[in-house]
DNA sequence: CGATGAGCATGATGAGTATCATGGAGTTAT
DNA sequence: ATAACTCCATGATACTCATCATGCTCATCG
């Protein structure tokens, strides 16, 4: 079955895609065959696209980190964007979306055991915070946008984790919105 | 090689204390044989002490967390118990430490993706939440304590969380000294 | 149009995994 | 003390996994 470069590339996209998923969903040890498989090919040609599967979770990572940021940046600069953002983020649909959600919150806790993907996640990271205090500055002309940032970060990365790890939904979503009053 | 009841209860105590320490550190796939090596032990006798690879996961993840909660009770509840027990929790060596450290922190996303154990998890994180807002009433006589509490407590997560999964150590301390300064 | 080669499916390999079966040794209840 | 029972080590079973090898089939390039 020989098939053309547009599909090859096409179908290059397709694991990667779908490799995100299945790794936020159930993390770094979903099996390569597994990956192909939700991208409708077969195990064999995993190969032919990538040197290992390690490699695949680095690329991966790298991009669904860039789409993140890039989405972060998308939102208006204004007020209101602001404020759609952070709801968005903390909301119960965000929470029930492991496959689709936030990356760092998925798998930040699996990069810390797996050095060789903490670079670049470093720098996706680093990123997410720049932008967040550029574009979220609650203390504008406080000096302390950065710091704030990174408060209000983190508390978001936090509750939406505890949200999901919680079997209750009145209190997951209790964290959610907890934590959305007090940032933003 | 016969063994009395107490070595044996020992021994079904070493099971808990070390495979609790290699989910945190490994992650809940660590494979019984690797627990039972930790314990001194062959694979063979795990079944002697546990039903299944789950059952050791909810009981070792129980007692884990009932461990956190006392240590967070037998904080005095001074102010200076306070800001040690929060200095502890946003320390580099609490972040270097993943074995030993918060239970929550480090398996909060697995539970997440196991709902078998999201119910231990979530009483255990109800309790903890509970103690916090009690012990720890930022906003006492404002009626706002619980929801303080959890901001505080989902930043402290996701700040542990991120210095983890972070490359660069200097990166890593400000997270984790941006978010000491504001809670508490 | 014909040769080349990339990407495909199938299948093999070798390692690791959870769980069960077996038999021995010493502890314990009688 | 003796019988029964419990926990141990070793080994077996039946997966699953990452990776590699093979041969085929078409897209692409000359």
């Amino acid at each position: 079955m020989g098939v053309s470069a547009a599909e090859t590339a096409k179908k290059h996209e397709e694991i990667l895609d779908k490799s995100i998923r299945l790794f936020r969903q159930d993390g770094l040890n979903v099996s390569v065959g597994e990956v192909m498989k939700a991208a409708g090919l077969t195990h064999g040609p995993f190969y032919n696209h990538f040197s290992s599967k390690e490699a695949l979770i680095v690329e991966a990572l790298t991009r669904a980190m860039d789409r993140g940021s890039s989405e972060l940046e998308e939102y208006p600069k204004t007020e209101r964007g602001r404020r759609d953002y952070l709801d968005t983020y903390l909301s119960s649909a965000h929470a029930s979306d492991l496959k689709g959600g936030c990356t760092i919150a998925a798998l930040a806790v699996e990069v810390a055991r797996e050095p060789a993907i903490a670079k670049p996640f470093t720098e996706k990271l680093k990123e997410t915070i720049a932008t967040f205090s550029e574009h979220f500055p609650w203390a504008r002309g406080k000096r302390q946008a950065r710091g704030l940032a990174i408060h209000a970060f983190s508390s978001m990365i936090g509750a939406v984790i505890l949200a999901r790890a919680v079997d209750d939904p009145v209190f997951a979503r209790e964290i959610l919105d907890e934590t959305r009053k007090r940032i933003g």
